[in-house]
This record gives structure tokens, C-alpha cells and sequence, in this order.
DNA sequence: GTTAGCACTCCTGTGGGAAAAGTGCCAGGC
DNA sequence: GCCTGGCACTTTTCCCACAGGAGTGCTAAC
């Protein structure tokens, strides 16, 4: 459908209509279009022009005698063209550099950190998703026995970035055999990204499997968990509390199958990090979201970058959300992330 | 009070009020009572011995014209002294055996699915929590240079437990110094317990910190975060769906403040395994939990040994539950989980 | 000591009616 | 020809009254 075909009072109508729904949440009447954004005209052309966009799909009635509510398409096109940034205040600039800036050592906790105070700032759920591991070169290999037969393996990546892995071997291995292991591993694979170790681990570690084949075969056989992407317990979810009292979840079964999802880290993980994928801000609106139990729903998110590596960050919120502002938000907290994360 | 002092009958109706209660949701009037449970009297009877347990604090009224609610001190009363366990059918038992001893190598994993396979079971939330490692003796330390300025620390404790955290150096660090540091290390707090290492650490580095003062020094100045024994992600929380439907939370107020104290997982995880330092069952009713978000909830625990270690976990639901049903899920769930983690 | 009977209390569900909110359309004005 | 005031119409929402139901507490009788 051609929206440029949208005559410019339709599109103040359409704009106001959105940003007087997000204030209240309750449907918007041509009266208070009207009045409280001074377009110079009354409820009636008001009234006439929603009709217009109803028509377009843009909006809808909940019942003959109710005001008028956005549909997805209606934001999708506020938010493609029509909404400006909101700049974050001052406040929340300071208090989201403060958490994400506070000198944490490890990833994990400013990870944690930033997912909390996205979800504050912003009242809705704040998520973090730690970079994928897949662009990242691996710098050294680890074996560390830690039991008889368990071994911890450490993949330390470029910047900083470390992925720990317990394995457990059929039988008890010696330390000799493990130094060794490592050192061919180390030989073999460092200096690749893990994508590329990932496709062709089978093919660079044929020769030497001669040598010392119980473990280097163990390695082989973990090559799915040790490389395995996207870890649930990567994620960070926070914020669940504020999506409780949202007026969209008043009804309890919308809750609790948003709850149920929320749950389901990995799906969640997976999710997300799709739509970090491409570069800068991603808005995903409503019905856009694949899965069922969110299409009340909205999901702002951002990539950010830990040297070579992306991760993603986002807002999930009722489609009733504060765009102009979340948008700000996102950018800034993953410019802000990126920065962090890369010095 | 001398619980004692109740009467055949008093005790009867108790726990027939309960068991009904529990099942029911609803407040229990006299007649349920004496038909149901078929105790030859008749309902006036029943009134009266209600009566007394409504003076004796066991009992409540909504109102005057509903009938009866146990207390949370009759609760307390029933669990102690007349509840009988109620065994897990072979279902539940083996839905719990499968999840717990799939072959997962790491504890972490199994931790997870343990908290899931209890929410499920139980419909209700499942909560474990990782082995306290103050008890742990060190098997050994490693340092491992993962860039620049990070190290990152393992400590292998005995069963094949693990814990890892990174550190950040002010300057560089070349990996002779770090390969020094994790002899000393090693030599002087291996085979000790991480309790007693958090307790004298400064004495037992003293006379060696001369020798490299920088990675040492490092060293102790991060032993808080290094034997911090209850690491908030060191919890595994699951089935929070399972509450939401719960009738006792249809008050919104009740569900959000909930589920802000489930979000706060370091003082959650403290709360649930300062229960687990008692040997057996823990059940903790209602105002008897410390948190008052949490008071119209109770709490099934039981420690689990991990070799010489123990952790916690549980059960968290409304107050009404079926404790002598989910005692025993508890309690054999334990056992598993100690099994498989000793092996 | 137990029970039946009954009055009393309080909650709950229902229906009607008025008020409110908002639309849709029409006819008149600029 | 577009805008606007006016008005009829629809639907929800709120309130109130009222009946019905559930369950108690007391009393008197067995």
C-alpha cells in the first residue's frame, strides 16, 4: 500500500492518535485529538479522517462507541516515517553510563548490568545477549583436569571474551596426555574464528587423532557443545516485574504466555539475536515477531560490538510503547556497550 | 501453646479442612467437612469443633459467612504432627530420574534441569541452588592469561566442581609472572577449603608477596569476588508460569511483588540456602519466611551433598500446597541429585 | 455431648436504567 | 468543495437494588 499517499493532516491525526495511545493506553476519540494537539480543527474532520485510516488499516475500533487504537501497521508506519528521536534526558544518560561503566572485569556481569538498567530506565524488560562467539578468534585453547575424569576446556577469544566448557571423558586421562592434547589443539586451531574452526574441525584435527585419539576424539565428539553459539545462560532478562502491571497483560492468560516464553531462554536467545543481526536499530513490531505468545508485542534492539564480535540488546514491551524514546535508548546503551566492551 | 491438648476430633477436622483447602482453593464450610470426609458427625458438631481451632489461632474466617481458611499456624501444626508423606507415583519418579541422570557433564546443567524436572513435577517453582564451596577442598588453581591485562582464575574444587572468574590487571602481565604466581598459589592453598582460604588467605601469601607483588597483590584484593560463595548465578529458578494461575495471586499486587523478590536473585538464593544448612526437609510456612513479599508462599528444601559440598534446593509456592506430596518429591529428588553428583 | 433448626450476616450474581463516551452522518456555512 | 455543528444511535460502564446462596452461631431438644 502506497503511505506517501497520506495527506499531511492524516498524518497529524495518526501521529497524535499514537502519541496520546502510548500516554494513556485507552482508546483515543476524535475530541481529544482535537483539542489536545491544536491542529486548527474539529472533531468532526478529525472523525473523517479516522475513518480514512481505519480504512488503510492503520487503525481500529475496539467496539462501535470507543475511541480508536493503533494497529501494528499503523505503528510500523509512525515508526517508519512519521516519529522523531526523543533524546534521553540527562538523568538517564547519566544512569546508564554509570551502571554500564562501573569497571566490572568480567562480560558477564556489565552484560547483567546493562539488561537491568535498560529494564529500569525504559519499564519494560531489558535483555542482553553476549556477543556470538562465531566471529571471534580464538587466541589459546585450555585444558585444565579438574577431576578424574573431568576436564575443563578454556576458549579464550580475542578481547577478552572466554568460554568454559566441562567435559567428561569415558575413562581417566593423564596429565601428560592432556598437556599434550593441548598443545596440538593450540597448534591446530588458534588464530581461527570459532565459525571456521566449527565447519572444519573434522578436517584439521584427521592427521594428529592418530596420536592421541581419546581425547582429541572427545574433543570431536563436544564440537556441538563446545562451539554451540548461542548459550541460554548468555542471556540476560530483566525487568519482568514492569510488564506485570502493564494494562495489555491485565489479561491473565496474555501474561502468562508471555511469561512462558520468557522462559524458554534459548527460543528468547535465538530470537532476539536474529534481529541483531543487522546493523543499528531493528524495530520489530507486533505480529512482525514470529512467535505467537509475543505478538502483543514489540522488541526494539541494537548489535553491539566487542572488538570483532556482535552481540545484540534490546527492549520488549506491550506494542504500546514509547518508540521515539526506546529508540534513543537502545542506540545509546549499545554505543555506550560497544565502547565498554572494546577498549 | 500445647498443641498436644487437641482432641481426637479437633485433629481430624484439621486436617480435613486442609486437605480439602488445599484442594479446593476455597474457604471450607462445615458440611464439606463432615460429609466428605465421612467422620460420623454431623455438621453442627463440626462447627462447634471449628470454633475452637478458630480460638486456638489454626483457623480463620474471610468473613462471617464463609468458611474456614487454615492459618499459616495451622499449617505449621499439620505438617508437623499429622500430615502422613504421600508417596511420588512411578511416573513422577521416573519423569525425575530421567531429567536428573541424562548424562549431562556439567553441574550446572544438571542443576538446571533438576530446578525444571521440580517445576514441572510439582507445578510450582522449582529453585536449586550450586553447592556452598566454602566446605570444597581446592584440587588446584590455574591462571590463564586470556588477554592484555585479564586473567582468568580457575579453581578446581574436588567432585569435579568448578568455578571460574575473571580478573583485570591493572597493567600487563607476561605469562612467566603469571605461570609464577599460579605455582605459589598452588602450593600454598591447595588441598585447604575454600572457607579457610577466604579466612587466612592474607597470612598464607604474606611472606610470598614480596616475591611478585603485582599478581598477588591482585589476587587478594579480589578474594571477595573470588570466594563469594553465593554467586546470585549460581541459582536456577523455573517455572514462574506455574504461579501466575495460582489462585492467591489473582491480586495483582501479590504477583508483582513476587515476582520483584524472584527477580532479586542474590538475596533469593541467600534466603533458600540459609534453609538447606539443617540436615532433611525444611518446610518454611508463610510469615515464617523473612521477606514479606514472600508471605502468603512457603518453602520445601532439602540439602544435596556434591561429595563433601552441599546446596540447596526447593520448592517455592502459595502456602496452600501439597506439602505431603511434595515433601517426598523434595526429599527423593535430593537423594538423586547427590547420587549422581557423588558418583 | 451431639444434633436439628433457625435466624442472621455477608458475599455474589443479576438485571435494569441512567450516564458517558464516541461514532457516523447530514445539512448548512465559509 | 471542504469543514463544522448538531444530533441520533450504539455500546460500554457504572450504580443500585434485590434475590439467592452459603455458612455461621446460637438455642433448645434429644
Amino acid at each position: 500500500m502506497a503511505f506517501e499517499s497520506l495527506s499531511e493532516r492524516e498524518r497529524l491525526v495518526l501521529k497524535s492518535l499514537i502519541n496520546h495511545y502510548v500516554a494513556t493506553a485507552e482508546p483515543v476519540g476524535s475530541r481529544a485529538v482535537a483539542q489536545k494537539y491544536r491542529l486548527g480543527i474539529s472533531p468532526a474532520t478529525v472523525r473523517n479522517t479516522m475513518q480514512d485510516l481505519e480504512e488503510m488499516g492503520l487503525i481500529t475500533h475496539p467496539h462501535t462507541s470507543a475511541g480508536r487504537v493503533p494497529t501494528d501497521k499503523g505503528y510500523r508506519l509512525y515508526v517508519d516515517s512519521m516519529m522523531g528521536l526523543e533524546a534521553l534526558t540527562a538523568s538517564e544518560e547519566d544512569q546508564i553510563r554509570r551502571e554500564i561503566c562501573a569497571d566490572y572485569a568480567a562480560v558477564e556481569d556489565i552484560l547483567e548490568q546493562t539488561a537491568k538498567v535498560l529494564a529500569t530506565v525504559a519499564k519494560q524488560l531489558g535483555i542482553t545477549i553476549a556477543p556470538r562467539f562465531d566471529k571471534g578468534i580464538l587466541t589459546s585453547i585450555n585444558l585444565i583436569p579438574v577431576a578424574d575424569k573431568k576436564i575443563l576446556v578454556i576458549l579464550a577469544v580475542k578481547h577478552g571474551l572466554v568460554r568454559t566448557v566441562l567435559l567428561e571423558a569415558k575413562s581417566s586421562i593423564d596429565t601428560e596426555q592432556v598437556e599434550k592434547a593441548a598443545r596440538i589443539l593450540n597448534e591446530k586451531l588458534s588464530g581461527l574464528t570459532l565459525g571456521e574452526i566449527k565447519d572444519s574441525i573434522d578436517l584439521r584435527l584427521k592427521e594428529t587423532s592418530a596420536d592421541d585419539p581419546r581425547l582429541i576424539k572427545l574433543f570431536l565428539d563436544s564440537t556441538d557443545n563446545l562451539f554451540n553459539l548461542t548459550e541460554p545462560d548468555q542471556m540476560h532478562l530483566e525487568g519482568t516485574t514492569n510488564i506485570v502491571d502493564q494494562p495489555e497483560f491485565k489479561d491473565r492468560e496474555k501474561l502468562r504466555s508471555l511469561i512462558e516464553l520468557l522462559e524458554e531462554k534459548k527460543l528468547l536467545a535465538e530470537l532476539v539475536s536474529a534481529k541483531g543481526i543487522k546493523e543499528g536499530i531493528t524495530i520489530t513490531i507486533g505480529k512482525e515477531i514470529e512467535r505467537g505468545e509475543m505478538q502483543s508485542c514489540s522488541l526494539v534492539t541494537s548489535p553491539y560490538k566487542a572488538g570483532k564480535v556482535k552481540g545484540t540488546i534490546g527492549i520488549i514491551g506491550p506494542t504500546r510503547m514509547r518508540y521515539s524514546k526506546l529508540v534513543s535508548m537502545v542506540e545509546y546503551t549499545a554505543k555506550l556497550l560497544s565502547d565498554v566492551l572494546s577498549r
